[in-house]
DNA sequence: ATTATATCGTTATAAAAATAACGATACAAA
DNA sequence: TTTGTATCGTTATTTTTATAACGATATAAT
């Protein structure tokens, strides 16, 4: 069922093969953190077992899509029984290599930037944002959330120095490609993108984007559907 | 004009606009703010016309894609040409309901409510948001980004008085369900969710949950496979 | 006028994801 | 012991999404 795959198709690029060989879904991964948010939960209240079926009934979720989602992590439940908590936190956290801390740094101390240094959950998704960038004189120098505002012009040595492999963008979308520019060249392998900019990055550097308007778009388009059919 | 495919093409905008009511592919909806905020550039800088060819490469899509995604619409371009920026930017608005105004609610004016109430792009999603709603003491009272921040007592009042539909929650994840309880009482027809934690609301009211850690998981399972397989 | 070509819109096919189906297993209760 | 059942993990099947294929059309070049 697994097997090599058969060179059928030379156009199918690379991008799907890597995640085909992992035999990670995009979906998949995308629900694999909310399950970790409520398995911490009944960590916390002490529970020792959970079935898939109860973590599918949180998320309005069919059972099977859980216990195969959970499946390429690794873990095996027993029947009857459900999953060991820690083992399934264990589990996810090593598949998505958030077992282990990665040092990022933050460019754009702004609305959006400021919150997220603030955020405390980060910690819980294996990421630790160590410094803060910003271009703006009036905002170089001051602390913001336990970070010290750095001048960009530190970034390249400061990232290098501290082999940071992981870059937070939340500059104005105009300026977004230079600021992905500057941590290219400062040694960063992913750009986690909270600009509207799509990044034009070497082939080596992985992005994600980040786009709050998707979400609102799906808002709308359901609100707007519901009001037109049931006349609301 | 266009009389030898008259009947065909009635036929088939009725077939559309139930699918446009009905369900239009969520990937679909989740590209169209991307379109548009290129196509808004685009406007600023004169063009009149833009192909499907050109909005696909900048988000390095297919542009069968990007053709399919902007007929859902109901915006016709032309061969050789490509489509009018602006009719586009239209159809795109009209279809998401961004070409009116909504007015929401934020709960919650923490780190991430203060970033979201300051951010000057929600304008262009058609998103109003007129209020600021805290349980702190402390916060109540004060300015923040424009609007004065107000007791949870008043908000029922104020979102039936003023015919909010709209809320965006950013309360911490363990008092998200009982302030998502406050807003459906309050007559709030959809929920923009920024905790972790899952809603469980009224069949008539729709949410829409926004997950950072979706699309940190996303980045961090590519970097982990990047530095597995390459070994850098 | 003819040809070339970039693009459109639709239809056909392939790939991914969700859902259904099903046998296997661990424990509880009769 | 035997039966019942909630769950697991795997293998179909269906649905959704992406890609390929193709004829049609508007304009520029020959
Ligand atoms: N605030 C939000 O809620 C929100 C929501 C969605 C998207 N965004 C996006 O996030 C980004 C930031 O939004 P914001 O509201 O925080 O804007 P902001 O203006 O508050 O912050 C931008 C910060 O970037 C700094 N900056 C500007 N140019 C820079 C450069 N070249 N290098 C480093 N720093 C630079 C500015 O000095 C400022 O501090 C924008 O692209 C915006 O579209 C924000
Ligand atoms: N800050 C971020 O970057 C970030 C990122 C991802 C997710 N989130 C999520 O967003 C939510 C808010 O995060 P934050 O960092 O802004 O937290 P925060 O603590 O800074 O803000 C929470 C605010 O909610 C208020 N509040 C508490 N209980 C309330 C209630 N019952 N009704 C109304 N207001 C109440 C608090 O007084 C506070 O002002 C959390 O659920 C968090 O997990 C935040």
């Amino acid at each position: 069922m697994k097997g090599k795959i058969d060179s059928k198709n030379s156009k199918k690029s690379v991008t799907l093969e890597i995640e085909q060989s992992r035999r990670a879904g995009l979906s998949c991964v995308k629900r694999l953190p909310a399950y970790l948010q409520l398995l911490r939960i009944l960590q916390a209240e002490g529970n020792e077992y959970v079935s898939g079926t109860v973590l599918a009934s949180v998320h309005h979720l069919e059972p099977v899509i859980v216990r195969k989602d959970l499946a390429i992590t690794g873990i095996i439940g027993t029947p009857r029984i459900g999953f060991r908590v820690n083992e399934l936190i264990a589990a996810i956290e090593r598949f998505l290599g958030w077992d282990i801390q990665t040092k990022a740094i933050l460019v754009g101390a702004g609305n959006l930037g400021t919150a997220l240094l603030g955020y405390r959950g980060f910690e819980n998704f294996g990421l630790q944002i160590v410094a803060a960038f910003d271009r703006d004189p009036r905002k170089v120098g001051r602390w913001l959330k336990g970070r010290r505002v750095q001048p960009l012009e530190q970034l390249v040595k400061f990232a290098r120095r501290n082999r940071i492999t992981l870059g937070v963008l939340t500059v104005p979308g105009d300026v977004a490609q230079e600021a992905a520019n500057l941590m290219a060249r400062a040694g960063i392998r992913g750009i986690w993108n909270f600009t509207p900019t799509k990044l034009d990055v070497p082939a080596d550097i992985v992005t994600q984007k980040e786009d709050l308007a998707e979400g609102l778009a799906v808002l709308s388009h359901r609100l707007h559907y519901l009001s037109r059919t049931k006349g609301l």
